[in-house]
DNA sequence: TGACAATAACTGCCTAGGCAACTATATTCC
DNA sequence: GGAATATAGTTGCCTAGGCAGTTATTGTCA
């Protein structure tokens, strides 16, 4: 007995229907969440592709460009350049590390705590609106699937 | 009695945990199709988002900047760049229209009917892939959430 | 110790999308 | 008919990510 299953069928070539894949529909959700969340966010001087970094920094308390990447799942140059957005707009430093002089340790600022401080209730707020509707079974049952989506996927990346 | 339900409380700021949520989810699951999606593209020389201007261009034998955006949902600037770059790999061509002077019939070439004859299949093999283990009720179910969200989420965008 | 590999950060070059401004054409309405 | 408006396409400027190559530093091992 395989321990990964087989891939399912229900998709094939010749009636591949974008309203029926799940990938389609994923897509333009996450646009709509993504544009949501950012109309809320640009009063705070914050992109989507910005809170990110923050938040992490924040409960952190402080990180390096390449651990910031990684827990992100980002490039490592454009982690650099998004740093170099930020430490513009005042919302992080960069401090050369003394131990190891390889590494920048990343702190957020007063003005980065000010700017992020409202994301979670705006992101909460973006994923209940569009949740309305759900039941909490039909929610955990959502996230189910979906956890299981991942952890599929992620067991396709592994075996390149 | 309300037509729209009242958004839903399942997340709340303080407690905003990402792996929890179905946004960040679906964003993971996104970038692992798409990766997947892309590697086994790029030896047809296409990206994953050269594939649907063509798909759309084939199905309905030409098209226009402007219906291509609004198909694919996206700026109609990106996708005069977007036209640019397959223009200059010969996947496409543009010929000015007659009857209406401002717009720029789009059409496929042989050799971009070659390059996307593949997609299809590809498209249905990874997600065949990810929904390994789905039963085609589960399958279904899901499909219902999603399709729910996503009228959810436009209902939104259009009461801004 | 000294060569080699590994890691951190950065940079250049590419694709890609959003927004605003612009030009050219078409439509509408007075 | 002519002014106002709308639409199609393009372009410039911005954020954003991937990939490859570079430099500086650290770790490893013969």
């Amino acid at each position: 007995m395989p321990r990964i299953a087989p891939p399912a069928d229900f998709y094939r070539p010749a009636a591949y229907c974008a309203e029926e894949s799940v990938g389609y529909l994923m897509k333009r959700i996450m646009l709509s969440i993504v544009h949501q969340a950012d109309k809320r966010l640009e009063t705070h001087g914050l992109t989507s592709a910005q809170w990110g970094p923050l938040l992490r920094l924040r409960t952190s308390g402080g990180s390096t460009v390449a651990e910031l990447a990684r827990w992100l799942q980002v490039d490592a140059g454009a982690m650099t350049r998004l740093l170099d957005r930020l430490e513009k707009k005042g919302l992080c430093k960069r401090v050369r590390s003394t131990e190891d002089r390889r590494v920048v340790q990343v702190e957020i600022t007063p003005e980065g705590e000010t700017a992020v401080a409202e994301v979670p209730a705006v992101l909460a707020e973006v994923m209940n609106a569009h949740l309305a509707g759900f039941s909490k079974t039909e929610w955990l049952a959502l996230k189910t699937y979906l956890q299981r989506m991942l952890e599929t996927g992620e067991a396709l990346r592994g075996a390149d």
